[in-house]
DNA sequence: CTATACGTGAAAATGATTATCATCTAATAT
DNA sequence: ATATTAGATGATAATCATTTTCACGTATAG
């Protein structure tokens, strides 16, 4: 990831690079609340304003997609491949990848059939997770 | 859809009863702001807040979904069978209903490999709806 | 018709995100 | 190694969507 930011005018600051990492490791799909108490570990004088600047620069170069969810509070996903489906647990609120399914032929359906030239898209299933159905049975 | 919002302790007011006939008949997918815009064609001091409120309440009714994008600005639908997918514009922002693909097969898929129980699912497609790609060609 | 609980309008409060600005520093040239 | 400078940071204010507050209004049950 950070090879793909080189290039530009980007300097590599420590805490730019830590909010990269963060991110770039990250299986949870975190929130910028959760980004920022991470880096605010290693580099405690690290600000908000910051972690939402570099969010930005990496949404803007396709690095990480943001989740947006109608509850407010968007989500950063940095796994590969884009776009993929999402879990969403709606007890815990973790977010996880499923196993990945192949799913062009249904934007290709659906493309012909109403003409749109497709970009992208997103398919979000909100559930309740494993774990959350066995602290429900407990 | 009015029917179903009687028995409980809810009063029929004019702001009401027109919020409710607009988002029972656009296919427009709308946000709060045309919403109030709409409502005050007729009643011209319906404050914000009550389209925000009375739009809450049809979200907890299950009469409106409530989509909700990373951009900010939610929008609302009222169009029936929920889930359903939605084509949305990237350029003029419109918001479209394809004809209903059958899904279910794919989310059971998914719930069986991952263990989720799946309430819902949310599945969106975004790209440019022919009339931009003609404005764009033109 | 009266009473009461729910609804409304206006404005303040909240929460997430973005912009501002003085200061700092990574990258580049000297 | 040093100076230069454009980009980055931290702190804070501003913005935008949404929710809450509260005094007043009114639909509905009795």
């Amino acid at each position: 990831m950070i090879e793909a930011l080189r290039g530009q005018n980007f300097r590599l600051t420590p805490q730019r690079l830590e909010i990269l990492r963060i991110l770039a490791s990250s299986r949870e799909h975190p929130s910028v609340e959760q980004v920022f108490e991470e880096v605010r570990r290693r580099f405690p004088t690290t600000s908000l304003a910051t972690v939402y600047r570099n969010i930005l620069k990496l949404k803007e170069l396709g690095q990480v997609l943001e989740l947006g969810f109608a509850e407010g509070g968007n989500r950063y996903d940095g796994n590969r491949p884009f776009p993929h489906p999402h879990m969403v647990c709606i007890r815990c609120r973790k977010i996880m990848d499923p196993d990945v399914e192949n799913l062009e032929n249904l934007t290709e359906r659906i493309a012909s059939s109403t003409g749109f030239k497709i970009v992208n898209h997103r398919l979000d299933f909100f559930g309740i997770c494993p774990r959350c159905q066995e602290a429900d049975s407990a």
